[in-house]
RNA sequence: GUCCCCAUCGUCUAGAGGCCCAGGACACCGCCCUUUCACGGCGGCAACGCGGGUUCGAAUCCCGCUGGGGACGCCA
C-alpha cells in the first residue's frame, strides 16, 4: 500500500498572488485531486520584514477565487497545525538544537557587517563567496547574539530525481555552511521548509524552478536529520515577452487583477494550467474534472514559457461565449449594471473577449448620437415606426423590412446600413434583427436609453 | 564569475529512432458565412539554434559550442 499523496502550496505573503504562484497551486491541487491526496496551503511568514496578514488574506482569497481549495491550512487547520510558519518557531529550535547536538550546525557569532567584508574579499580574490568557517573552527556556546550555521562537510555529492527533470547533481563543495536559524531567532527558507515537509508528511514538493538549486541544501539536511527526502518536481519559469522571468513591469500579474480585468476562474485555471502542461489528448479547452483525470507531472515541460496573454484572452473568450446570459448576468452586473443587462449581454457576447468589455459592447444602448442619414428616409422610418408598432422579435422586424422596402424603394445594404446608422448612430454592432428588440425593451425600462422612434426623430429633426 | 536548468513555427505546444520534406492551438493573412461588426467554417504563412558523433536511418540518443533563464542572502 501506498502511502497518501500530500502536496502543499507554500506562499509567502507578501503581496497578492502572482499567476506563477498561481500555476504553481493549481499543479500541486491538481497532482493531490488525480492521485486522491490532500492539498494543504503553508504559509512561510518568516521574512517579518516583508510578510503581512492583509497578503496572506490577499492570497488566500486569490486562491479561493480560482476554486483551488485545500484541505489543511491556516484558516481550517488540520492535523499538523499551525500551518502559518511564524508560529512554529519552537520547532524549529528544538530541530536546530537537535543539529547542534549531532555537530553539523553551529553558533555563529560573526555580524553581518563582518560577513560582508569577508563576501568582498572573496569576490576580489575570485574565489566564491562561501563562509569562512570561523566559527566551526571556534565553536562555542554563550548567549552572545548569534545566528545558527549547517555544516558541509566537504566531501561527495547530492542526487536528486526530479520527477520533471530526472537525475540533477551538485557537488558539495559548491556550497559554503548556510545559515539555518537567523540572529533573530526566525529559521531561514532552506531550514523551515525542510522541517515542515517532513512535520507535514509532504509526499511531493511542486514547486518552482528558482527553488531547485536550494535543493541540495535541503537534501543535506533531511539526511542530517536521518529523516526520508520527498519526491521533487520543479516547474519552470513563467517568463515575460523578454524572455525573462514575469515581473510587474511586463503588466499584469497578480491574479487579482486578472480579476479585475474580467477574466474568468475557469478560463484563467485552463490557461494556466496549459502553460506548461499538454494533455495527452492534445485538447485546450477542458474542465476541471478532465484536467484531473488527465494531470500528470510527466507531461509537465522542463522549459520557461512565456506568457501569451492573447491566447488567455481568446481562452475567456470561449469560456465567456459557451455561457448562457442568465450565468453572465451576474458577473457582468459587477462592471456594469442594468434593467435589460440579460438581454443585452445575449445581444453583443460573442464580441466580447472580458466581463470588462460588456461596457463597452454595450455602450451604444444608453449613447446615442445622431450619424448623417437621408431625411427622407429618415422620415419614411419615423413613419413607419409610429404607424406601426417597434419591432420586438424576430417576426416584427421581418415585416417592418418589408413595409420599408416599398416606402422607400431601397434594398440590401443600402437599405440596412441607413437603418443601422439612424438607429445606433453606427456603422457597425450587432445583428439589427436583435438591436432593435433590445433598444425598445431597453427604453420601457431604462429612463437613460432612447427607444428606435425617439432616436429617429432626434435625427431628423 | 561559479553552479544548476533549458533549447521544435512570433507565442503555447505534439513528438519518447523510421508513422515527420514535423501535427495542433493563439496571433497574423486570405476566402466563405453574414444586407455591418463579432462568432463560426475553410485555407495560407511559419519551427526542429550550430557543429560533431552513434545508427542503415535522428527533431528524437551522446558530446561540444552558442543562446536563454535561474540560483549563488541572517529573501522566499
Amino acid at each position: 500500500m501506498t502511502a497518501q499523496v500530500r502536496v502543499r502550496f507554500a506562499p509567502s505573503p507578501t503581496g497578492p498572488l502572482h499567476v506563477g504562484g498561481a500555476r504553481t497551486a493549481i499543479f500541486n491541487w491538481l497532482f493531490a485531486k488525480h492521485h486522491g491526496g490532500r492539498f494543504l496551503i503553508r504559509v512561510e511568514d518568516t521574512d517579518q520584514a516583508r510578510s503581512t496578514r492583509e497578503s496572506e488574506e490577499m492570497v488566500l482569497d486569490d486562491l479561493r477565487w480560482l476554486a483551488l481549495l485545500w484541505d489543511e491550512g491556516p484558516d481550517v487547520g488540520g492535523p499538523h497545525a499551525p500551518y502559518r510558519q511564524s508560529e512554529r518557531t519552537d520547532i524549529y529550535h528544538r530541530a536546530a538544537r537537535e543539529l547542534i547536538g549531532r555537530d553539523v550546525a553551529y553558533r555563529c557569532y560573526c555580524t553581518e557587517e563582518e560577513l560582508e567584508a569577508k563576501r568582498k574579499t572573496a569576490e576580489a580574490a575570485g574565489r566564491p563567496p562561501h563562509y569562512d568557517l570561523k566559527c566551526w573552527y571556534n565553536r562555542r556556546d554563550d548567549d552572545a547574539p548569534h545566528a545558527i550555521r549547517f555544516h558541509v562537510h566537504e566531501d561527495g555529492d547530492v542526487t536528486i530525481n526530479d520527477l520533471i527533470r530526472g537525475e540533477v547533481s551538485w557537488k558539495k563543495e559548491s556550497l559554503g555552511d548556510f545559515i539555518v536559524v537567523r540572529s533573530d531567532g526566525h529559521p531561514t527558507y532552506n531550514f523551515s521548509v525542510v522541517i515542515d515537509d517532513h512535520e507535514m508528511e509532504i509526499t511531493h514538493v511542486i514547486r518552482a524552478e528558482e527553488h531547485l538549486t536550494n535543493t541540495h541544501r535541503q537534501v543535506l539536511i533531511y539526511r542530517a536529520m536521518g529523516w526520508p527526502v520527498p519526491e521533487f518536481a520543479h516547474v519552470s519559469l513563467i517568463l515575460g515577452p523578454d524572455r525573462t522571468k514575469l515581473s510587474k513591469r511586463h503588466g499584469a500579474t497578480s491574479v487579482s487583477q486578472y480579476q479585475e480585468d474580467g477574466f474568468l476562474p475557469d478560463a484563467m485555471f485552463n490557461y494556466l494550467t496549459l502553460l506548461g502542461w499538454s494533455s495527452p489528448d492534445g485538447a485546450e479547452l477542458f474542465t476541471r474534472e478532465e484536467a484531473i483525470a488527465k494531470f500528470s507531472l510527466d507531461r509537465v515541460n522542463p522549459a520557461p514559457a512565456v506568457f501569451d496573454h492573447q491566447k488567455l484572452e481568446w481562452l475567456n473568450g470561449q469560456y465567456i461565449h459557451a455561457m448562457t446570459a442568465a450565468e453572465l448576468r451576474p458577473l457582468v452586473a459587477k462592471f456594469f449594471d442594468a434593467p435589460w443587462l440579460e438581454e443585452g449581454i445575449d445581444v453583443v457576447k460573442t464580441s466580447v473577449h472580458r466581463l470588462a468589455q460588456f461596457a463597452g459592447a454595450l455602450r451604444f444602448v444608453r449613447e446615442y448620437e445622431c450619424a448623417q442619414v437621408d431625411r427622407t428616409f429618415g422620415e419614411a422610418l419615423a413613419s413607419e415606426l409610429r404607424t406601426n408598432a417597434t419591432p420586438t422579435d424576430e417576426a416584427s422586424f421581418k415585416a417592418m423590412v418589408e413595409r420599408l422596402k416599398v416606402a422607400t424603394g431601397l434594398k440590401g445594404k443600402s437599405l440596412f446600413m441607413p437603418l443601422r446608422l439612424a438607429i445606433t448612430g453606427s456603422d457597425h454592432g450587432p445583428e439589427l434583427v436583435r438591436t432593435i428588440p433590445l433598444l425598445q425593451r431597453a427604453s420601457e425600462v431604462d429612463p437613460l436609453v432612447l427607444s428606435p422612434l425617439q432616436r429617429v426623430e432626434q435625427c431628423i429633426r
